[in-house]
DNA sequence: GATTAATTGACAGTATACTGACAATATAGC
DNA sequence: GCTATATTGTCAGTATACTGTCAATTAATC
């Protein structure tokens, strides 16, 4: 059978999933950036440290496959952070086309320095919701991420993205 | 007590709600381009475009507080969508700073073509989900909206913006 | 080993966000 | 009524995304 034409209200902007993810993700950036002001870094910059940090001399193209994140985009990011000192780049003896990717000591710094920050807004996000609603609602979070993986058009290839680095061949 | 320090691992970035709301953000917009692909109208315009169905002669600065849009980004959607012929913008008779918003019939019909593609989107982002997971998801991530509402730059001020269309004085 | 494929980094073009500023215009307070 | 304040739209500057393209380089195939 076939189903009713949606009526054209607010409503059908505002139960809408896609508009609900789209508003959390914009607290989410606020809150960080409010939390992490004295450290002037974003998100996007602080998730590329991270994994520039466990991942010593991944490339750009592995780094945005270990994280999700736009390709095209990371090479700005990666300009920024180099600009300010927070990781090196440097090229790959075994491929000419790969530049390597390392955290400087300022950059290991930063990233020690602005763990509990991060903390702190990541904790304010949820905290409106009871403590077991948090909880239920990041499970069902993170296995809907992980279930539309593909879905993205970087999906999050953690694994693969590690087999390359540190071989011989 | 103090909490110990996080081991900087990539799990502080993949369990950090703030990486899932990212995530599951991209997810969505990349479904609702997929599912929308013959209307070559982005989340936000329809956002837009509904809003101005809704409200016919709102201005661009109740606009943004109605859908929760950022107001400079809302000037070059407006120019977008008017450039595509979708909305008229007429000044207000009684404001002279104010340019008031209306669909046109195109836009009208686009808008009503348009919300299966819609429905479709926004169904296939939750369908990997068991039916009464995707209920409580949609339950938390509602509240969790609506109590961090303040908490990002432009609340939704769905009330607020309407007392001041259709009234005299 | 020469041709074809794929990969890497880079770039141009478009769209969304946010910060902060500005001129024009309205409103409030006195 | 004049002045201080607020609002509206706009713009410049920065940052993130995505599409599509490109040259250089590497890998795969025959």
């Amino acid at each position: 059978m076939p189903s009713k034409p949606t009526p054209i209200t607010m409503d059908a902007v505002y139960t809408a999933p896609g508009y609900l993810f789209r508003r959390m993700q914009q607290i989410a950036v606020a809150l960080f950036m409010e939390e992490c002001r004295a450290f002037d870094l974003t998100p996007v910059q602080y998730g590329s440290l991270i994994a520039i940090h466990t991942h010593p001399g991944i490339d750009a193209t592995r780094l945005s496959a270990v994280i999700a994140f736009d390709r095209s985009t990371l090479g700005s990011v990666i300009e920024r952070l180099e600009s300010k000192k927070l990781i090196d780049r440097k090229p790959s003896p075994e491929d000419k086309r790969v530049k390597l990717l390392y955290l400087t000591r300022a950059g290991a710094a930063i990233l020690r320095d602005i763990m509990p920050s991060v903390e702190k807004a990541q904790a304010r996000m949820l905290q409106p919701l009871k403590p077991a609603d948090r909880k239920v609602l990041l499970t069902l979070l993170t296995q809907l991420v992980d279930l539309n993986n593909e879905a993205s058009r970087v999906p999050l290839r953690a694994e693969d993205a590690l087999e390359h680095l540190g071989k011989v061949g």
